[in-house]
DNA sequence: CTCCTTATTGATAATGATTGTCATTATCAA
DNA sequence: TTGATAATGACAATCATTATCAATAAGGAG
């Protein structure tokens, strides 16, 4: 279920055609490490640490080749910057979703009642992909509000 | 129920200390004939063709006010650019969610299930709310996939 | 109705995120 | 080891959005 060390993405990439490049290999490395969303500049000062050759345009491209994978989720959380994290599939991370302060633009991910969700997507996936002729391969929940800290002032 | 004329939408703004001039009235006119999520220059160009004189900066800065003020609802799809649509309360549009293709990047709003969705909302809010002191105004749910067009290509 | 304060506007420039271009470099199959 | 070409990085270009600022107009006071 654990997707390991650099030789297992190595595979992911040749697979497609694609080469198993040291940006590539670092990004893949940032994103695994980081468990949480982090924007194409994030990533790009990360790696910058430790490979100050790396472009942000490469960054952006191999970003976009990654979610095209699979292996990359995209986000927008409304300010503006897109952010990206391993998919769940890729990280063994757990199924969560996200509380976004409209005040501070802080995301706090979330992954309780997951029973309940299940339940209802079990309910309506299925009528949904029927209705629409829609091919139904991931889904997000926002909620969207005051964080505890920006209430309190 | 119905928020009809534009002399209601005057009441709104000038509650608020704000002043109700020509573009708001023609930028929420164009909101309210459209029903769906409108770019901020699809906004502009359909009140430009009645009021020539409108400023893209304008078109922005109010949707920004009336996101603020809850009239309006904005939205991203992952496509770069934000949508906006009269928020339901004002409305009175069905509450609904939206299926986004990946391919095509068409936006197909659905309304379906809203029985178990409120189910399951009603199970988990509060205790959302409870566990990360968050207060919920708003939720999405998108589900991301291959559209019927896309699908048979 | 007129005047006056000031919120609002529109043109313009500026920003910030992302994408396109292209010569150079590096991967990996043969 | 080599060669075809995928991938890179520097740079310029684009796209959506925001800041600036002088000119305009909404609406309350008189």
């Amino acid at each position: 279920m654990r997707t390991r060390g650099s030789q297992c993405w190595r595979g992911k990439f040749q697979g497609g055609g694609y080469r198993f490049t040291k940006p590539r290999e670092l990004i893949l490395g940032v994103l695994a490490k980081s468990k949480k969303h982090l924007s194409a500049e994030d990533i790009f000062f990360s790696v910058h640490k430790i490979y100050s050759n790396i472009g942000l345009t490469t960054v952006y491209r191999n970003l976009e080749l990654l979610v095209d994978m699979g292996t990359v989720s995209k986000f927008n959380f409304g300010d503006g910057k897109a952010n990206y994290e391993l998919s769940e599939s890729e990280s063994g991370a757990e199924h969560h979703h996200h509380l976004v302060c409209q005040k501070c633009q802080k995301v706090i991910d979330y992954a309780d009642f997951m029973d309940a969700e299940k339940e209802f997507l079990s309910k309506i996936e299925k009528g949904l992909s029927k209705k629409y002729k829609f091919q139904i391969q991931d889904h997000i929940i926002h909620f969207y509000g005051i964080c505890g800290q920006c209430q309190s002032k």
